[in-house]
RNA sequence: GGCCCGUUCGUCUAGGGGUUAGGACCUCAGAUUUUCAUUCUGGUAACAGGGGUUCGAUUCCCCUACGGGCUACCA
C-alpha cells in the first residue's frame, strides 16, 4: 500500500457553507498529500439533489483558496481523473451498479417510503431483530430477492421505481484498517443492506464515493469520524467489485466539539458568542442571513490554519507556531488524536495575536489603507505605519484598529467619563495650560523626549506629581484613558494637532 | 435500544510500567510600563471509578460510568 503515489481527495457536498471540520479535514488531507508529493484532489459529491445549496461550491473554493490549501486537481482546476463534479459522472456510477446486480451482489428494491416505515415501526419493539432493512427482514420485503423473477422484470418493464440495494452477507468478520485507531473489526451481520442506487437515477454517497476512490486511484481517505460505521460497506463494496487490492489507507478524523456543553461545533455556537464562524462570509441564500467569515473579521488564514491543526494533532513538543511548511514537514496521521477536541475561540485569537505581533507595520497598514481611504481619511503610509507599531500589540486582529485607535486620525469628539471623573481637576487643567504654553512657543516639531519634557517640566512648576496627571493628559488628547506611549502618540500627532486638542479639552472638558 | 469510537489540569495537549506528570490558552499574584495593554517572574489546577496483571500502574487487560458518532432512497 505505501509504495503507492500518495493522492488523496477532499470531497465535501455542496448542501452549505464549509463547516471548521471540513476545513480541518481539506487540511489533513493536503498535508499529507504535499508531505508525501502526492495529489490533493477536490471532488464535488452533490449525489443528493434536494439538499443542494446555490453557491456551496463556489463557497467551499473560495474559503480553501483563502486558507492557503491548494488542489492539483479538481472541478474548478481539472485534472486526468475527472469530471470531478458526482452529478457529472452518473452513467459511470450506472454501469457499476448494473454489474453489481449481474453479479448477484446487490439487488432491486420496490418498497415504497411508507412500506419501509411500516416494517421498521413494527421491528422496533422486537428484541430479536433490528428494525433494518438486512438479511432477516429482506424475505419479507418487496425485492428481486424476495418476488418471483417475472414479477421482478414485470416491474422493470413498467418503469416502476426500484433502488438498488447491497447484499449484506450474514455473520461475516469484516476488518477495517484505520491509520489513527488501528484495527476495528465489525460484524456484518449487525448492517443492513444500504441503498447504493436511489431511485432518482442517483448513486448514495457509498456507491459512489468507492466507485470515484477506486477510479481517481485514491491511496488514503482521510474523512470525519462519523464515516467510520459505514467504512465496512465501504470495504466490502471493494471486495463486492474485486477491488481487494485497492482498499485504500482508511484515517478517522475526530470530530470538532462545542467550544462549552455537550456535542458537535455547530455554527450555533459562533453566533451564540458572536464570534465568526466560517472561513469566510457566508451569506444564506435563503434567508439572506450573514454569518461573519474570519476573513472579513480580519484573522490571518495562517493563524487559523495553525489553530485548526493543533486541533487534533501536535508535533510532540512544545512548539507551536508553525507555518504551513512546517506544518507539511511535521505532519504524519500516526500523531492525529483519537478523541475529539473542543473548538475553543480564546485559543484561535491568541494564535492570531501571535502572527500579528510578528507581521511587520509595512504590511499591517497596507492592510488596513484601504479601508481608512473608505472611511474618508488622508494619511500617508508611513503614518498609518506608524500607528501599527505603536498599535499592533494591543490588538487581536488587524481590525481592532478602528475601534481602538481612531484617535490617531480624527480628534476625540468625546471624552470617556470615568476618566474625567477620576482625573480631570484644577491641577490637570493647569499642567495641560502650562504645556500648551510651551507647545506654543516652540517654532519646531518636537519629538516624544520633548514632549516628555515639557510634560515634566509643566507638573514641576505647578507642583504635581506627573503620576496624577497624565492621564488627565492623555485623555485630552485621546479622549480615552488607555492607549499607547504618550509622548510616541504626541510626537506622531504632532505639535499642531496636539495643541488643537489640547486647547479643546480644555474648553470642552466639564469638571 | 443496537453497533462503533473515545476519556491526562476549566480548555488544547506532552508523556508513558518506577517522572517533582511537562507545555500552551484561560485565570490569579508580583515586577516593569508614573495609566491600560505588552513583556517578565511566579502560583492554582489533571491521569473518570472499580477490579485485575505486576515488586510497582496514570501507562497493559477487563468491567462500569461518562462523552461522541452511526443506526435515511443525507452526506
Amino acid at each position: 500500500m505505501s509504495d503507492k503515489p500518495v493522492r488523496v481527495r477532499f470531497a465535501p457536498s455542496p448542501t452549505g457553507p464549509l463547516h471548521p471540520g471540513g476545513v480541518r479535514t481539506a487540511l489533513y488531507n493536503y498535508l499529507l498529500a504535499r508531505k508525501s508529493k502526492g495529489t490533493m484532489i477536490l471532488r464535488i459529491e452533490d449525489t443528493d439533489q434536494t439538499r443542494f445549496v446555490p453557491g456551496a461550491e463556489e463557497f467551499i473554493i473560495e474559503s480553501l483558496k483563502w486558507c492557503g490549501i491548494e488542489f492539483d486537481e479538481g472541478v474548478h482546476v481539472g485534472g486526468d481523473y475527472g469530471p470531478y463534479r458526482q452529478s457529472d459522472r452518473k452513467p459511470i456510477y450506472k454501469e457499476y451498479i448494473t454489474k453489481l446486480i449481474a453479479d448477484g451482489k446487490a439487488y432491486y428494491a420496490f418498497d415504497t417510503p411508507e412500506e419501509l416505515e411500516i416494517m421498521r415501526e413494527g421491528l422496533k419493539s422486537s428484541t430479536v431483530v433490528a428494525p433494518q432493512y438486512n438479511s432477516i427482514t429482506r424475505v419479507n420485503m418487496k425485492n428481486s430477492l424476495s418476488l418471483p423473477q417475472d414479477e421482478v422484470q414485470r416491474r422493470l418493464d413498467n418503469n416502476e421505481p426500484y433502488a438498488v440495494r447491497f447484499k449484506m452477507p450474514r455473520n461475516e468478520e469484516i476488518k477495517v484498517k484505520d491509520s489513527i485507531r488501528g484495527w476495528v473489526v465489525f460484524n456484518s451481520s449487525q448492517l443492513d443492506d444500504k441503498i447504493l442506487f436511489k431511485s432518482d437515477g442517483m448513486p448514495t454517497y457509498h456507491l459512489a464515493n468507492v466507485v470515484d476512490d477506486k477510479l481517481m486511484k485514491i491511496s488514503h481517505v482521510i474523512r470525519g469520524e462519523e464515516w467510520l460505521p459505514s467504512t465496512p460497506l465501504h470495504v466490502m463494496l471493494y471486495k463486492a467489485f474485486g477491488w481487494e487490492d485497492s482498499i485504500p489507507e482508511f484515517a478517522h478524523l475526530p470530530l470538532l466539539l462545542k467550544p462549552d456543553g455537550d456535542g458537535k461545533l455547530s455554527k450555533r455556537d459562533g453566533d451564540r458568542l458572536g464570534l465568526p464562524f466560517y472561513a469566510i462570509n457566508w451569506v444564506s441564500p435563503e434567508t439572506k442571513e450573514l454569518t461573519l467569515g474570519y476573513r472579513e473579521v480580519g484573522y490571518f488564514p495562517e493563524a487559523y490554519i495553525n489553530f485548526l491543526a493543533f486541533l487534533g494533532w501536535n508535533p510532540g513538543d512544545h512548539r507551536e507556531i508553525f507555518s504551513m511548511d512546517e506544518l507539511i514537514q511535521e505532519f504524519s496521521l500516526e500523531r492525529v488524536h483519537k478523541h475529539g477536541a473542543r473548538y475553543d475561540f480564546g485559543k484561535l485569537n491568541w494564535f492570531n495575536s501571535q502572527y500579528l505581533k510578528n507581521t511587520s507595520d509595512e504590511v499591517l497598514a497596507s492592510m488596513l489603507m484601504p479601508e481608512l481611504k473608505n472611511k474618508g481619511f488622508d494619511y500617508s503610509m508611513e503614518y498609518l505605519q506608524e500607528v501599527c507599531r505603536l498599535m499592533k500589540e494591543r490588538w487581536v486582529v488587524v481590525t481592532d484598529c478602528w475601534s481602538t485607535s481612531m484617535f490617531f486620525f480624527e480628534a476625540p469628539q468625546t471624552y470617556e467619563q470615568v476618566v474625567v471623573e477620576k482625573k480631570w481637576n484644577n491641577s490637570s487643567k493647569a499642567v495641560i495650560s502650562s504645556i500648551l504654553e510651551e507647545i506654543n512657543i516652540a517654532s519646531e516639531e518636537l519629538n516624544a523626549q520633548q514632549f516628555e519634557d515639557i510634560f515634566k517640566a509643566s507638573c514641576d512648576k505647578n507642583g504635581v506629581k506627573s503620576g496624577q496627571v497624565i492621564q488627565a493628559f492623555r485623555l485630552a488628547i485621546s479622549g480615552v484613558g488607555s492607549g499607547p506611549a504618550i509622548f510616541e502618540m504626541a510626537q506622531l500627532l504632532g505639535k499642531k494637532e496636539i495643541a488643537e486638542r489640547l486647547t479643546h479639552s480644555l474648553d470642552f472638558i466639564k469638571y
